[in-house]
DNA sequence: ACGGCCTATGTCAGTAACTGTCATCACCGT
DNA sequence: ACGGTGATGACAGTTACTGACATAGGCCGT
């Protein structure tokens, strides 16, 4: 267990500061610690000295909490892809993106690792991790299509990058793994171009 | 006499005959009429003539109501590719099974046209479908394993497999669609090796 | 300094998904 | 005739989630 860190400023305010960041920490640890299921939201809100209306204002469901980063990693991508030299093949501005996320994650390899094996525990944020990589690749896909790249090709490009980026975050996570997030990345493209390959 | 049972009124059972075809039927109606989330289980009981425990006695949750055939469609989809001929490449046993998926979908796109209706217009029933593909892709993994595949590129090829179902099934429940399933599939597949293709 | 507004939070009641438990009762084999 | 079986109903309980309203410290204009 925990407690939040108290800043004082030279004047307090009204409330402990970062609600939202105490329930998510909250939420995470006692789903790691007991799981999912055997969490109720009353339980974080009140680890967080909360309520559970407060948790309830700040996500939309007990899953969310644990996905409040996703929107940050999808920008990134987005705006990677969106700068990429348009010289680039449409594969390659999705590597880079998908590098650019790379470095975003591998800084903190400790709380994604605690978080995958909540999110692996229980099929429910499985399958939220899964509608998150889904509007990733959506919106990949639409930053290729504002590269130019035709409907077809940019849809399965961005599926064939989300996929790649899936496969190389299992193994990065893995606890037996030491190598890089980046050099499995590449790994798995590599690998996917060769499966692929019109001609063994 | 035995054979004199039949006279009476007629031979009723003691209940309606598929309890679990008339809770899906009444389902895919109500989520169709007015949507997922303003139909209760208790409706989707009452229109079949049963109750709403009886509901969760036959699907474990709200959603999966409209999941029941997912099964059918793996375990086709294995045993295709598990007993495609051993001098094809991962990818294209994996396009084998894609096509015996195919045969089994086309034959009832009304149906299928209505259920996707119903699904991507809500998020929880999204959700589901994402982790029916992901366990789809899973399990294909596995038979491109036992035919000697290694880890990583079953993996890599199940995964590319799947989206490119994905988009190809996309395509062809549009309404304004007139093209094939099978046709579709090999278009996207085509597509798929010419973007990840080493050289333009 | 005063008063009022702003806003994050609390309180409370309500709905509906899901679960455990026990009751029912036609059917079936002996 | 009779007891077991299996599908269903009845009912109470938990919990995720929502809407409506209350509270109270901080802030701002006067």
């Amino acid at each position: 267990m925990s407690v939040a860190v108290i800043n004082y400023h030279h004047r307090m305010s009204r409330w402990q500061p970062d609600a939202q960041g105490r329930l998510a920490q909250a939420a995470l640890e006692l789903y790691v610690e007991r799981g999912y299921e055997q969490t109720t939201v009353a339980e974080i809100a009140s680890r967080a000295g909360l309520t559970e209306r407060t948790f309830f204002r700040y996500f939309t469901d007990k899953r969310e909490v644990l996905f409040s980063g996703s929107r940050a990693l999808q920008e990134l991508m987005v705006s990677t892809v969106t700068d990429a030299p348009n010289s680039l093949r449409p594969i390659d501005a999705v590597a880079i993106g998908l590098e650019a996320m790379v470095s975003l994650l591998q800084e903190r390899r400790e709380h994604s690792l605690r978080r995958q094996a909540a999110i692996v525990a229980n099929v429910e944020l499985r399958e939220r991790e899964l509608i998150k990589l889904a509007a990733l690749a959506t919106s990949l896909a639409g930053a290729l299509r504002a590269r130019g790249v035709g409907d077809l090709a940019a849809n399965l490009t961005a599926e064939a990058g989300i996929a790649v980026f899936k496969i190389a975050f299992e193994r990065w996570i893995d606890p037996t793994n030491e190598r890089g997030f980046s050099e499995l990345i590449r790994e798995s493209l590599a690998e996917l171009k060769a499966v692929t390959a019109e001609r063994a």
